[in-house]
DNA sequence: CCTACATCCTGTATGC
DNA sequence: TGCATACAGGATGTAG
């Protein structure tokens, strides 16, 4: 499940490789509608037909293609990926979108469960309204944390988890920022003290760079380039480690659900 | 304001 | 062995 550090990956591999290339077709080789996420397959290659790809970025999990002219921006979701060779016949069921360059060679979009999206756009307005702040940016400080917890009553897993208050992070590294700082993820924002606050916003910001050093973390789906794996999965400290001793306190990690999201924490370490 | 739940999908794992 | 069902989850929309 690419979050932040996956999807910067996936970043850094495409850039120098797509800059400068001009599209020639699009293709859908699924025929999966679902994911032109604004308009049709006609209207995505009407918008993109000619087009020079000027730069490649990340704004939370979304990544930027900066066009000559408008923007085409691609949501990962759970399984999609970017192959950058030719796919096995058999893999084209799995393909719901392709990019043919004018020099011959080809972007594919690999997405097992469908849920990755393709966006066209004039201007990124809409994203901004959508997602909060970088997380690895200076604008997360732990004043700002701090204020925007005291401002809510939300569970804090959820409320980490919202792009709209922190744009990147996921499943795998809230559990893990949350378990660094002894937060438990069921605790009420406005409750969380000054401390552990501070805790919270140093351990966000040093779980998701060294996750960006080690390439992400490949739990099942996730990889990037010829099918590179990410090697963060062995420095992960409490997600997946289900009856497995606690790192720190070598009490038993238990699952739980919050918010339908399978979470792991330690019963000891994260008191509510 | 906040939480729960359904929806979109399909490979993998589990149950009988 | 094989079939049927459950499960995983990011984002969004609706309901309570």
């Amino acid at each position: 499940m690419p979050e932040l550090p996956e999807v910067q990956t996936v970043v850094d591999f495409l850039k120098d490789k797509l800059a400068g290339k001009t599209i020639q077709s699009v293709q859908s080789p699924n025929g999966y509608k679902g994911v032109f996420e604004n308009g049709s397959l006609a209207n995505y290659r009407t918008f993109l037909y000619k087009r020079q790809i000027q730069s490649i970025w990340r704004r939370g999990k979304f990544i930027i293609m900066e066009l000559d002219s408008g923007f085409l921006l691609f949501h990962l979701r759970m399984t999609g990926r970017f192959i950058l060779e030719l796919p096995n016949k058999s893999e084209y069921k799995y393909i719901s979108f392709q990019l043919k360059f004018n020099d011959g060679s080809n972007l594919f979009f690999r997405d097992t469960r469908k849920f990755g999206r393709a966006y066209i756009c004039q201007n990124l307005e809409w994203l901004e309204d959508r997602l909060g702040i970088e997380p690895l940016s200076n604008h997360l400080t732990s004043t700002w944390l701090y204020q925007q917890l005291k401002q809510r009553r939300r569970m804090m897993k959820p409320l980490l988890m919202d792009q709209r208050l922190i744009a990147g992070l996921g499943n795998i590294y809230v559990d893990e920022a949350l378990w660094q700082a002894k937060i438990h993820p069921k605790a009420i924002s406005f409750k969380i003290g000054k401390v552990r606050c501070i805790k919270l916003c140093l351990a966000i910001k040093d779980i998701l760079s060294s996750a960006i050093k080690y390439k992400g973390t490949t739990i099942i789906d996730y990889s990037y380039g010829s099918n590179k794996k990410g090697r963060f999965k062995k420095e992960l400290k409490v997600f997946g480690r289900i009856n497995k001793p606690c790192l720190r306190c070598s009490m038993s990690i238990a699952k739980i659900f919050v918010s339908q999201r399978g979470t792991y924490y330690c019963k000891k370490c994260q008191r509510v």
